[in-house]
DNA sequence: TATGATTGTTAGACAAGCCTAACAATTCGG
DNA sequence: CCGAATTGTTAGGCTTGTCTAACAATCATA
């Protein structure tokens, strides 16, 4: 397969390089192959070659047989993905109702797709759903209800007149 | 870079290739490399090593030189495909309020890489928001509301009484 | 129907990113 | 402080999927 960039000029797996990186600790403690190859489920010369690659890029410190930090620009760069899993993982899990595990599975493919715009989109949506008791909690327990018997809830039905009422009648 | 399966067993790229036929009308009639070539965004030699493969899992038929059709097996899966982009779009574009053309592009991406269950909670969360008058359509209103003045409706703000009432008070 | 334009295929190269096998450095327990 | 266990690297191979260049078939039209 070919590249696979992602729409922030690093490629999917570097990404998840610099994430794993991350979330040992490496903007502050020094970090081992070993454990980097066991938290990205590759061999350790898959880590290598990889460490190879961001340390020209200057993301990573890695010399032979040493350990593994990440410069301050590779932190940014590894926030940004964490911050994109995270949000993601909060859409699946709280608004769609996603176990955690498969929430997080999910998030860590499409952190590395999804486009800017759409990524900042889906982020405010969390917020407002988390932080909205009548658009945002209310919202799911009808979710909840839709999903749960296969048809809208009673305050749903009948009154529906379409999309005409999208617009305007709100605070 | 290496493979990149689906959930689905197919590739994103052979995925991205049965969907193009499909959308082609290669389930009716027949399609040519050049088309599909122009449709999926690489050269021609691309698609005839892409058609060999699909062939060989008899998803297309295809002889040298002739025109491509969808298998009804093939036609099942391109139509899966099919399904989970446009989903996926709506998505983007109705509930997140993203534009068209962006909101088809993130599908096009995501569509290889979400989990079934993703997926299937996702379709029902669209069909839900356009249907529901309340949980649905009341709620991209004060979504949009938020989005552009970046504070919740005033409907939404003081009684927030945390996730509290997320359960039990619908229908 | 002959010929030039278009379309399609083959061959072969290349990039990413993974792997295994073999070797090298480091670390740790006695 | 030395040898075994662990960790890390190198070399080289494989797969997916792309590309270009060269060749082959088909088509379309004079």
């Amino acid at each position: 397969m070919v590249k696979q960039e992602t729409q922030r000029g690093q490629t999917a797996s570097m990404e998840d390089y610099l994430e794993a990186i991350a979330n040992l600790g490496g903007e502050r403690k020094a970090v081992r192959v070993k454990q980097l190859s066991e938290m990205v489920g590759v061999k350790m010369p898959s880590v290598t070659s990889a460490l190879k690659k961001l340390s020209e890029q200057e993301l990573v410190e890695h010399e032979r047989y040493g350990r593994i930090k990440l410069t301050p620009e590779g932190g940014k760069v590894a926030r940004d993905v964490i911050r994109r899993h995270e949000a993601l993982t909060r859409f699946f899990s709280q608004a769609l109702g996603i176990d955690q595990d498969l929430a997080e599975e999910d998030a860590c493919k499409i952190e590395h797709v999804i486009s800017p715009l759409g990524m900042e989109r889906l982020t405010k949506f969390v917020e407002f759903i988390e932080a909205c008791p009548l658009g945002g909690a209310n919202f799911p327990s009808r979710y909840e209800y839709y999903l749960e018997h296969g048809e809208l809830p009673r305050d749903c039905r009948g009154e529906a007149s379409g999309k005409g009422n999208r617009k305007g009648e709100v605070s």
